[in-house]
DNA sequence: TCTTGACACTCAAGCGCTTTAGCAGTTCCC
DNA sequence: GGGAACTGCTAAAGCGCTTGAGTGTCAAGA
């Protein structure tokens, strides 16, 4: 037993060099499997280094050219928006198991905007601090991609869609097209016409591939009475449109939430309104998550898997900081799971209330691309 | 407009020294505020780094031991675990606060258990890659302190109790004992007499200091029919153990969950069972969030600043990375936010179904510290 | 006048690692 | 038998920064 541990100091290579009996830039070439040593003194230095539980100190390693062993990962959201979300801590999981193996770090940052975002960009990069990042919540005329394309700074944009400008980043998305096809399939075929989508933040990429699709096939099945809503991602405002659409004249026979959150927050606005779900009302969350079956009904949800998907981008940026060509690639189309929310549309639901102005739209704000 | 960017360059402070034409170690004082060099010399470097857009190149930095500019934060949480929280993303959002201010970089890593976690507090410091870090969910018997002191890693224990034995530790925590304290206060005011407290995991320090708390009060004040139920705090558990509880012969009338996500599960599944809340049933969720909104009844809940308790966190880890003595630092009391799932209790409720065997405890197993 | 000493700055070493160049000693091949 | 081509290693420079030990200058004090 140490009787007075002394303060800790940390082997160096050098420390290796003297004990095996070699020169440092063996040591080295031993260490990182390089050709220049023999395999005896190969691996006679691996032990010593083992023994003396060496590891590389990631400051000389990226001060002499090797990268900083560290990749970026930027959450904007305004501090108060940071609520109950199951996605990115999940994304996260996914990352990490991907860049432990090769005892990557993670550098994790929360700022207000994306402004905020491009400027711990830009200053990460000045730092050396990182060797790529990885951007979530693409948006619309994102600046992002173009700053991170003047850095030369490697990276991987988490949920947008292929992006032929900047052929530097590499793309991992979620087919939302075909998701949203696949619900709005389902509801019609349930006999449901009057559908809202209650969607998150306008800005962001995905939010608008979403109103898009969703627009487009309601066309294609001659649905008048569908429209996206856009919101803060916030339970409240989610609260608030679905009682503003469910008192409307016409109200939806089906809603489709953007987030877990958003859904539940919107089921419980509906069961005070004294709509019953599923028989009166249906409810779709974008997002699965254990919330989904912590309310009653449970919500028929769609579901991918957020930790794959983690995994999925950090590998593509694995294979980007390996110098390999920027790729796009899909992850599977979210499933939707059945569950309680969701059951055949009821066409002989009396009007509710305030049934005095005609047949115009249901009173959303139809949200504009 | 610039034709085609060259692959950007980072400037050093050999480009500064050339440009204002003197010597790097000038350059070093004149931006680092230190002493040797005239206002004028430091005014002219100063506006040539601020041109060049300049930043320290971390890795320099450290390498010449002025530490790496940055803490580390582990998650130790099986990644299926990795739930609907917010608590930690507020944590860590007030930690972020704190931290950029002085440009400190959070290294982030999710790990399975405790074990990875010191493995990773061995590497970090081994590579040299954090000047400290914040350690949360402490636990009894928890070999994390021991290493940290060990390696001399400057650290700060997030809601740990004062703990005497590693007096080189900071702990930043909340009052638990006083909360359960004022929640059984308010719970017997309301006429309460048979609680049932949903505990998280039982390893945790603040669920020991939770269930320890409940049993002296329940002493103090004479309630014989109170006890805790430990869980894995999945929301799946959480409905478990409260249906199991509420089935027995004589049903508590009130339920204090350890999160709002067991509150939640908890109530769905007390609705499931057709008690009614409040009327029949009082729930108290320990730890407010948004999720305590959306569902019916709202819950009344815990509430503590999770975004303050991460700045004073941060605060502390800066404090003690400034050379300052460790301390141990109490953030308020969470208060009780009542909201509509408490009301009095009613006595006059007729036992259930199997009220077979006698006045023995309910059905739970009681936690052990 | 010469010494002090403060001031403003430069030099050079060093942090821990990688990497290029180079240097002995073998083996090979015509 | 004498280059050429390995093999297995060492020496030394360099990454960008800090820092302690100088160095040169000028003003004040003896």
């Amino acid at each position: 037993m140490p009787t007075r541990r002394s303060p800790a100091r940390r082997p160096t290579m050098k420390d290796i060099a003297r004990r095996a009996g070699v020169s440092e830039s063996a040591v080295s070439f031993a260490l990182n499997d390089r050709p220049g040593v023999s395999e005896a003194t190969r691996a006679r230095v691996r032990r010593v280094a083992e023994q003396l539980g060496w590891r590389p100190s990631t400051a000389a390693r990226a001060l002499s050219g090797e990268g900083a062993a560290t990749v970026g990962f930027v959450l904007a959201r305004p501090a108060a928006t940071l609520g109950v979300d199951s996605f990115f801590l999940q994304l996260v999981s996914g990352i990490q198991g991907v860049l432990a193996e090769r005892h990557l770090g993670l550098l994790f940052q929360v700022v207000e905007d994306v402004a905020g975002e491009c400027a711990v960009y830009r200053r990460w990069w000045a730092e050396h601090r990182v060797d790529g990042v990885l951007v979530v919540d693409p948006r619309a005329d994102d600046p992002r991609p173009g700053l991170l394309d003047e850095l030369s700074l490697p990276a991987v944009v988490i949920g947008g869609a292929p992006d032929e400008r900047h052929p530097g980043l590499s793309t991992v998305w979620a087919d939302d097209a075909g998701a949203m096809a696949s619900v709005v399939g389902e509801l019609t075929a349930l006999g449901h016409r009057r559908i809202v989508h209650i969607a998150g933040l306008p800005g962001l990429a995905h939010t608008q591939r979403r109103i898009r699709t969703l627009r487009a096939e309601a066309e294609r099945r001659g649905l008048a009475e569908v429209e996206s809503v856009t919101t803060d991602y916030s339970g409240a405002e989610a609260a608030a449109v679905t009682r503003r659409v469910l008192r409307g004249p016409a109200p939806p026979t089906a809603l489709v939430y953007d987030t877990d959150v958003m859904a539940v927050a919107g089921l419980a606005a509906a069961a005070e309104l004294g709509f019953s779900v599923p028989a009166e009302l249906s409810v779709v969350a974008w997002e699965d998550s254990a919330l989904c079956r912590m309310v009653t009904p449970w919500l028929s949800a769609l579901s991918r898997d957020s930790v794959e998907f983690g995994s999925t981008a950090a590998r593509e940026l694995l294979a980007l900081l390996d110098g390999g060509p920027a790729r796009t690639v899909r992850v599977p189309v979210p499933r939707l799971i059945e569950r309680d929310s969701t059951g055949p549309a009821r066409t002989d639901r009396p009007p509710r209330l305030g049934t005095a102005n005609g047949g115009t739209d249901a009173g959303g704000s139809a949200a504009d691309a």
